[in-house]
DNA sequence: ATCCCCTGTTACCCGGAAGTAACCGAAGGA
DNA sequence: TCCTTCGGTTACTTCCGGGTAACAGGGGAT
C-alpha cells in the first residue's frame, strides 16, 4: 500500500464530506487563514469586536472598559484590526488628542460570529471545567 | 472628573448594550474563557475538529489529512481536546495498535462554531488580504 | 518652570507554544 | 536476528505573543 496514495484517497473523501472545512485546508493560502485565525483568538481581538459592539469608542475608554489591557496590547491589537479593514480610525486634531475607533461592515460582520464563540464559551464552561477536572483526577500521570 | 467613577458608567453602559461580551468580561471565570478562547485559536485545534467532521478516525489518518502537523502536535491538541470532553479516544487492543477518535456532543457543537468560523474567513480573506495590501502601501513607515 | 492630559512609541524581557529528532514497545514477517 | 508498523513520548531548541517601564509631544492649567 503506497502512503502517498492512501493519504490522496483520504483527502478526496474530506473533501466530499466537508466542503467547508477542506477549502480551509487546500484553498487559496492556508497562511492568510491561519494568521486570521490566530488573530481571532489571541488574547484581545474577541474582546476589542465585542466592546466596540456597534458604538465608537476613543482609546482611553477602550482602556478602561477592557480589563486588564495595557496601552501597548491595545495599541497593537486596534492596528491589527485597522489593517485588516475592521475597524476605521478617526484622529480629531485637538489639544489633548482624542482617537475614536469604529467597526466596519466587515468588522461588524465579525462581530456575529465572535458573539457566536462567545456564546458557546460562556455556555459550555462550566461543562467543560467539569470535564477537565474528571480528566485530571482519574489520569494524574499523563 | 474621578476616572474610576467613569470607567464605572461606562461598564455600565456596557452591560445594557452588549449582554454577552459583557458577561464574556464579567461573569464565572475570565481566566477560563481565555484559556477555551486561546484553544480555539491555537495553531491546529479548529483543523482537527474540522477534519474530525461526523466520522470517527484514527491517528495517523489525522496525521496525513492536517498538512504539516507533527505527531507530537497532534498527540497534544487530541489530548486537551479529550481532556475538554471534545472528542473521545478509543484504544483497540491490536497489533500494530489501532486508536480512534471521534467528536463528542459537545465537539460537534463547537464544530458549528468552528464552521462559522471557517466560512467567515473563507468569504473574507481575499478583502483582508487586499486590505492589508492597501493599508501597508499607503503607510510604509508605521 | 513644571506638571498633566491623551495617545501612543520604543526597548527590553519572559514564558509558553510549537518544531525537530530520537527513542519506545509489542508482535509479525523476512 | 533484525526490520517494520502504529501511536505515541522525551529532550532540546526556537520563535513569538505578550508584559513592563520609560519616553514623546504639544498645549493648558497651577
Amino acid at each position: 500500500m503506497q502512503p502517498q496514495h492512501q493519504a490522496d484517497a483520504l483527502q478526496e473523501r474530506l473533501a466530499q464530506s466537508m466542503p467547508s472545512m477542506a477549502e480551509l485546508c487546500t484553498s487559496t493560502d492556508p497562511a492568510l487563514f491561519r494568521s486570521l485565525l490566530s488573530r481571532i483568538g489571541d488574547k484581545w481581538t474577541l474582546l476589542v469586536i465585542g466592546v466596540l459592539g456597534d458604538e465608537r469608542r476613543r482609546f482611553s475608554e477602550l482602556a478602561d472598559i477592557i480589563p486588564g489591557i495595557s496601552r501597548r496590547m491595545l495599541t497593537v491589537t486596534l492596528r491589527a484590526l485597522e489593517r485588516d479593514g475592521l475597524i476605521t480610525r478617526t484622529i480629531y486634531a485637538e489639544v489633548p488628542p482624542r482617537v475614536e475607533y469604529e467597526l466596519t461592515t466587515l468588522g461588524r460582520s465579525l462581530q456575529h460570529v465572535a458573539m457566536a464563540v462567545g456564546d458557546w464559551v460562556s455556555e459550555n464552561q462550566n461543562t467543560i471545567a467539569r470535564n477537565r477536572e474528571h480528566f485530571d483526577d482519574s489520569d494524574p500521570s499523563l
